[in-house]
DNA sequence: CGGCCCCGCGTTTTT
DNA sequence: CGCGGGGCCG
């Protein structure tokens, strides 16, 4: 059976799966059987002989994993079960419950998310008394975070002088103190974050040699996908594994590291073979996924790029379709011809919904493509974006089960405690947290040893929060017994929640008693999916479990068979790894794609590169490009030049056709008969984008406005006034608002309607 | 103490 | 423009 297998493999492919042993570097370009080589690699490890629970292989996406493990079954069926197949995030969450008492941990420890630990960081800052402008929690947050994938811990960091220094320099002297109350909070709350998992897993195998020999014996075999985007977190936690066995075998491709903001380092990849001296190298260079043309236009653009491993990559498939570059007005025009060339494609080629995909660089993007496609009823789906776990009535409920697992998880106390309302508000949240914060325990136990008087609390409210803490004690109780089904269905009703969803009769509370609904049934599902995966059909699965299972879970993992045929839209970044018959990069435009963050260095420069180069090789038949040169930003007209990267790609791949034709303004999608749309190209973009308030936009010199502009005083101008705006028009002042530099002009210009202008920024020629 | 309203802020990208 | 947080009022 096995040796049939190594016949779907070319050469190269075949050599990287045979040679499972010691040290491999795969270098895959992109579409070149990376996903293959891994899975059947595998399968080829087991064929050997190699026993499943010896071999760990490590991905970045639950989707992967998944992906994997289907693959693998399919080529050797049920044994797969056994093998370690997972993100670094859950594998190492795993090993850290069986180990946890080395760290000071108990198993049942929760994981914080992003919006956990940054309300933890509010607040200690809070608490700290600190700047609260000076100190932004995300900000902060980023910070530790980058530290923590380096290693760093609270104390190394505050003995560090360089790390001091840079603080300072950014004038937040007290990050190292903010880290430190970080990293105590969360002990005491029994919480790890997303960082902690790898972090605490190096303190593991640090500070406990033993345990890292059990997991070295244990993992003979060791595989990681998208190497390039390790961090060193993860790399040194890989690193160790392999010490003694020395087996291992990286996938990667330099060209598609894309995640250096969080602490991947592309040098991970690129000094492979300073680690493991003894290894070989493997590179697959064939794509079988795209055309030639799109092959040979990405590796054009990614040409561009200094630091990179030597290559080649090529295409035997058809010549394909030039890339179309489709040049918008307006944003809104944008979503419209996106969505009319998706008509046409549908019709000409009788393609389903789900070969398209459009891609942007920030979520913000979607809402304009979701409109254009909901007025042509095509139906799509955002992929990734909100989860259905960050919505306010899942998190309440998660947070339920969270506090009966973990009583110390005091994120979910606060969230909980006075949901639905049983009269304990902030002032009363506010001493226990003082007390807590004093003794150095979480809230639950302060609620539950301190008496409450002394924390000036009163005996209504006491008696309130022991009323509290016997609920959630009796659910403790029943989670032993109740499955986490049954659990969850309790806990929901005997909370109140059902009841507060209930009697909400607005269109917000029927779409929360929905989601609780389809909560509930997520629930039974992932019962259903346990027992099924387990020999037995009758295995208990523990609420414990569906916890574990959950905070590592985004939204890009659920996949409903509803969503199978839908136009996909997404970021660049959850593409990855994805392809599409047709694919819309979207948003071309300077300060856009590339950001305007990463235009100031090349690093950051060549990062967005290799972006728009995983986007470009997401499409197998037809790729295109767009972009507008005027659309909304956070509530602002802003006009972009069109990218840089349209400009790298060699024009030989282009359609040229529609790239140089200047089109006349057309009205279009739009129909929606807001003025503001109803520029004409004349008293449009890009030659009159020099105002202040356009401060982003780029304008070439060749452009700027023939005739003179000059701006009257804004003192000048009082209300009753006819002004001309470069811009907007004319139009007529129709008050003078606001104090200080905060003066505002509220203008009704006949033309683009009614603005509010900062006067500090705009610029007015009083006519009369 | 709870609900409502207003203000201010934000845009990378995600496990 | 949209969201979340904070402040104020009932």
């Amino acid at each position: 059976m096995i040796d049939t297998i190594l016949d779907d493999l070319n050469e190269v492919q075949c050599e990287a799966v045979v040679n499972y042993e010691g040290a491999s570097l795969i270098i895959a370009g992109a579409g070149s059987g990376k996903t293959r080589v891994l899975t059947y690699r595998i399968a080829y490890l087991l064929s050997r002989g190699v026993a499943p629970q010896t071999v760990l292989a490590l991905t970045f996406t639950n989707k992967a994993a998944r992906e994997m493990k289907e693959r693998i079954s399919n080529l050797v069926g049920p044994s797969t079960r056994r093998l370690w197949i997972g993100t670094f995030h859950s594998i190492f969450a795993r090993i850290l419950r069986t180990e946890a008492e080395h760290l000071g941990y108990t198993s049942a420890f929760t994981i914080y998310d992003t919006t956990d630990s940054r309300s933890v960081i509010k607040s200690i800052i809070k608490e700290m008394n600190l700047d609260e402008n000076r100190y932004k929690p995300a900000n902060v947050l980023g910070r530790i975070s980058m530290v923590k994938n380096n290693l760093v811990t609270a104390t190394a960091y505050q003995a560090n002088g360089e790390a001091q220094a840079q603080d300072a320099a950014y004038r937040q002297p007290r990050i190292a103190d903010i880290y430190k109350a970080y990293a105590a909070k969360c002990k005491n709350a029994n919480a790890m974050d997303f960082d902690d998992l790898l972090l605490n897993t190096n303190i593991l195998f640090h500070y406990h040699p033993d345990v890292l020999e059990k997991y070295q014996r244990i993992f003979r075999y060791i595989l990681v996908d998208e190497y390039q985007d390790t961090n060193t977190a993860q790399y040194l936690i890989v690193k160790k594994l392999t010490a003694a066995s020395r087996n291992i075998c990286v996938v990667g491709d330099d060209a598609q590291s894309i995640y250096s903001f969080r602490g991947a380092r592309i040098e991970n990849i690129l000094n492979f073979k300073n680690d493991y001296p003894e290894y070989k190298e493997y590179k697959l260079e064939q794509n079988y996924r795209s055309t030639q043309t799109i092959v040979n236009a990405a590796n054009s653009v990614i040409e561009k790029n200094r630091r990179q491993l030597k290559k080649h990559c090529f295409s035997e498939g058809h010549v394909g379709e030039k890339i179309s570059v489709i040049k918008a007005f307006t944003d809104q025009e944008e979503g419209f011809l996106v969505a009319s060339s998706i008509t046409d494609y549908l019709y000409r080629e009788h393609a389903d919904y789900n070969h398209f995909a459009i891609l942007y660089r920030t979520n913000a993007q979607s809402r304009i493509f979701e409109d254009a496609l909901r007025k042509k009823n095509i139906p799509y789906k955002i992929y990734g974006g909100l989860s259905f776990y960050q919505r306010a009535e899942i998190k309440d409920a998660v947070a339920y089960l969270r506090l009966i697992v973990n009583p110390n998880d005091d994120e979910a106390f606060k969230r909980i405690i006075n949901y639905p309302t049983r009269g304990i508000g902030d002032t009363t949240l506010d001493r226990l947290q003082m007390a807590a914060t004093q003794l150095n325990v979480s809230l639950w136990t302060t609620m539950n040893t301190v008496s409450p008087d002394q924390m000036g609390i009163r005996s209504g409210i006491a008696k309130k929060m022991k009323e509290f803490a016997s609920l959630i004690d009796s659910f403790k109780t029943r989670a032993l017994s109740d499955d986490a089904y049954q659990l969850a269905y309790d806990v929901i009703k005997r909370s109140g929640m059902l009841a507060d969803l209930r009697d909400n009769k607005t269109p917000e509370g029927v779409a929360k008693y929905e989601n609780i609904e389809e909560f509930l049934n997520s629930i039974k599902e992932f019962i259903d999916n346990q027992q099924a995966e387990s020999e037995e059909t009758n295995t208990f699965i523990p609420i414990t479990q569906y916890l574990e299972n959950i905070a590592l879970v985004t939204d890009a993992d659920t996949d409903k068979p509803e969503d199978r045929n839908k136009v996909m839209l997404m970021t660049i970044h959850s593409a990855k790894g994805l392809e599409f018959n047709y694919v819309y990069i979207v948003g071309m435009e300077e300060t856009l794609f590339p950001g305007s963050m990463s235009s100031q260095s090349e690093q950051d420069l060549e990062e967005e590169r290799r972006l728009f180069y995983v986007a470009v090789t997401r499409a197998a038949k037809k790729a295109s490009v767009s972009y507008a040169q005027i659309r909304y930003r956070w509530g602002n007209l802003t006009s972009n030049l069109p990218s840089r990267f349209l400009r790298e790609i060699d024009a030989v791949y282009l359609d040229n056709a529609e790239w140089a034709t200047v089109r006349s303004n057309r009205i279009t999608a739009n129909d929606d008969n807001t003025p503001r749309e109803t520029y004409s190209l004349k008293q449009g973009i890009p030659a009159t984008q020099r105002t202040p308030q356009a401060r982003n936009t780029i304008v070439p010199k060749s452009s700027l406005p023939q005739d003179e502009f000059i701006p009257d005083k804004a003192a000048d101008i009082q209300a009753g006034m006819e002004v001309e705006h470069k811009r907007f028009g004319t139009g007529k002042v129709i008050s003078i608002e606001g104090n200080g530099s905060d003066i505002k002009a509220i203008v009704n210009f006949y033309v683009a309607g009614q603005k509010t202008l900062l006067m500090k920024f705009a610029q007015l020629r009083i006519v009369k």
